[in-house]
DNA sequence: CCCGATGTGCGAAATTTTTCGCATTTTAAT
DNA sequence: ATTAAAATGCGAAAAATTTCGCACATCGGG
């Protein structure tokens, strides 16, 4: 199996884009990167990336509807991941205390909220969970 | 002023070695890439990065020593800006929810601390904060 | 059915990235 | 001072990415 090299600068440019808006045509890819370059530039990355197995495509009308390959979740962890690592020394915590820092601006709502996942995750730490037999 | 485009692929490999290991050595970064490429390839693309105003380097002994010109945590916070966006739809809470889920494998100790930052986070919202005049 | 508007496929030029070798310099020790 | 080891600077080849134009297909209305 062939390994996954990172995505060049376009390519990932592209990718976020879809990730954003997914599913998407081409066109609105084009107007999301700014129309900076010709419609039949961001075309050729994204067949680039579908033959590359990253997105995939379905007819709809006359267009093509894009979208990612992978799971928005599961990039999203992968993504994650990679800033914990590469950022906080693969401590969750400081990641955490990062998002939560000052210009997080987060309402009261959300706040209660996250409190309450943390109790949950606390818990559900006591009852030991991952053990099979 | 030129726009800042993001880094091409092998560039912000070198700045992610950067920014996890940094101060570090031309030497260092190469290994940390795998030493699959030439040394004189790790070097170049160092020289690189800081004509461009990626890093700078201090002379220590015979070496040079790289480091982001960033600080870390500015880097961090852009990079979780971007995630956040990216697969998160802006949302703050979502991500910490992400971060929060079953993989995350927590101590008590983490989870405790996190706690206590919400509950920190909540009453700094109750008093007012961010009024400027 | 015909036409204009809008799409897609694809080859290849233009540009950027990436990689490397080699000449020179610096270090550290003898 | 001499030297072997290890660094740096730099030019340029090699490879990959990025960009575009043009030929042809499809869609929808008249």
């Amino acid at each position: 199996m062939a390994v996954k090299p990172r995505l060049s600068r376009r390519e990932s440019e592209v990718m976020d884009v879809l990730f954003r808006a997914a599913p998407a045509t081409a066109r609105e890819v084009w107007s999301a990167l700014g129309e900076t370059r010709t419609y039949s530039t961001i075309r050729k990355l994204l067949s680039i990336l579908e033959e590359k197995g990253h997105v995939t495509h379905r007819k709809e009308g006359a267009a093509f509807v894009y979208s990612p390959r992978q799971r928005r979740e599961t990039a999203a962890r992968s993504a994650l991941s990679r800033v914990v690592h590469t950022f906080f020394d693969g401590s969750v915590e400081s990641a955490v205390t990062s998002l939560l820092g000052p210009d997080a601006d987060l309402s009261a709502d959300e706040l209660e909220r996250i409190g309450e996942m943390i109790e949950a995750a606390k818990s559900n730490r006591k009852n030991g969970k991952g053990q099979a037999s």
